[in-house]
DNA sequence: TAAGATACAGTACGTACCGTACCTTAATTA
DNA sequence: TAATTAAGGTACGGTACGTACTGTATCTTA
């Protein structure tokens, strides 16, 4: 995003604005994606306007547009800005279990903070365009999350409490897989307990059961 | 929908229009839901608009907005009129994979019709309203789908192939889940292959393992 | 069959938001 | 200090919304 701010002083520290000046750069850039944020969570994405955004920031829709050419740009951007990014490092707790609800517990808060509308919103703005695959989710061998998932198994493979090959790329997204359906179809928040009877109910008894038979 | 056809004449016999008579009632509703259905598909969700489908239709807003308060609903309708309602019906082949495999290439086709796009810009729509839970999955236990899967493993249950008690309402829905998630967020078509794979893969297994261990 | 009600066709309007263009001026850089 | 950059401010043309108001074809009913 903002390709503009290559070569500029960063200049956050003056957090309390005291002078009437004008904000440039990385300072109005904030300004506009916690405007952003601010927006989103108040009003929620589709009755969103570029124009609301720049009047809460205290400036105007060039400022926007000088930045990101798109409302679902600026959206990507400051769901970045204001969501935790969470470790996809594989937990590696010695237990294939725990490993995975820690996983799945840890992508969970994100998903929540951004919520289905913004996310169904997302999807319809980028239909159509060249940014379409940014939205849609990659091939189950590139998706990070089943990356991720890949490597928590084959620590249980080292374990000896899985075997790997015989788990079908499928399977190792499931979990995952399900998580996402549920925060994008459920209006109620999704709980732990859920993601505990997803991982009880559904992926162990279906690992072992492959593990057995293959 | 069209709360206004109460008592009139369902004079649908006229499919030639020679004469330059006024259309009203169902004959009009038909034009109109028409016209959404063919822009739908040529223009999508979110860039059809109510002017382009009544001028579609050869007359004007008016037409349209007497009888649905929004594009959301006027798209439903259409959807309804233009899209198969697909049997629920168990299949009951004596065979609980060929039972599930029926019922899921059934349900596949108007989901295909329909589109990605469609249920996301409809989704966005109705959130924030009341109508919100029309759109929004109801609760495992009244949806229509785990109900027909439900009757398919009765059957199965029958025939001595599950023991449904141990089957908990999560594992009955998730290939029909797992479907509408692929649905969602695949950006190519869904294959016969990939519901095969649904049940073979995921589903059957999980069902015989969990018939083992209840 | 005439009177009355209905709802379609046509038009126009005010509003909202879009995305862009232009100008002035503050801040940064050389 | 001069030149450059990017901010703030304003205004515009364009699209689509949703509503209101006209006149009239059609249906209903008495």
């Amino acid at each position: 995003m903002a390709e503009q701010s290559k070569d500029r002083k960063g200049n956050n520290e003056g957090e309390q604005q005291t002078t009437k000046s004008r904000r440039r750069g990385d300072v109005l850039e904030n300004a506009l994606l916690s405007a952003a944020w601010e927006e989103l969570r108040e009003t929620g994405y589709s009755r969103l306007t570029m124009e609301a955004v720049a009047s809460r920031a205290k400036t105007n829709k060039n400022a926007v547009y000088r930045r990101w050419p798109s409302k679902a740009e600026l959206i990507v951007a400051a769901l970045k800005k204001h969501t935790p990014t969470p470790s996809l490092e594989a937990p590696d707790t010695g237990n294939l279990r725990e490993d995975v609800l820690t996983l799945l517990k840890r992508i969970i808060k994100p998903m929540q903070m951004i919520g289905a509308e913004t996310i169904h919103g997302l999807m319809v703005e980028y239909h159509g365009d060249e940014l379409h695959s940014k939205m849609t989710l990659p091939p189950r061998s590139e998706d990070i999350l089943a990356i991720a998932m890949k490597n928590i198994l084959l620590n249980a493979e080292r374990r000896g409490e899985v075997k790997l090959e015989e788990l079908p790329d499928r399977v190792i997204t499931l979990p995952v897989d399900l998580i996402r359906f549920e925060v994008l179809t459920t209006h109620t928040l999704l709980t732990d307990e859920a993601v505990v009877e997803i991982v009880d109910i559904i992926f162990l008894p279906l690992v072992q059961k492959l593990n057995k038979q293959g």
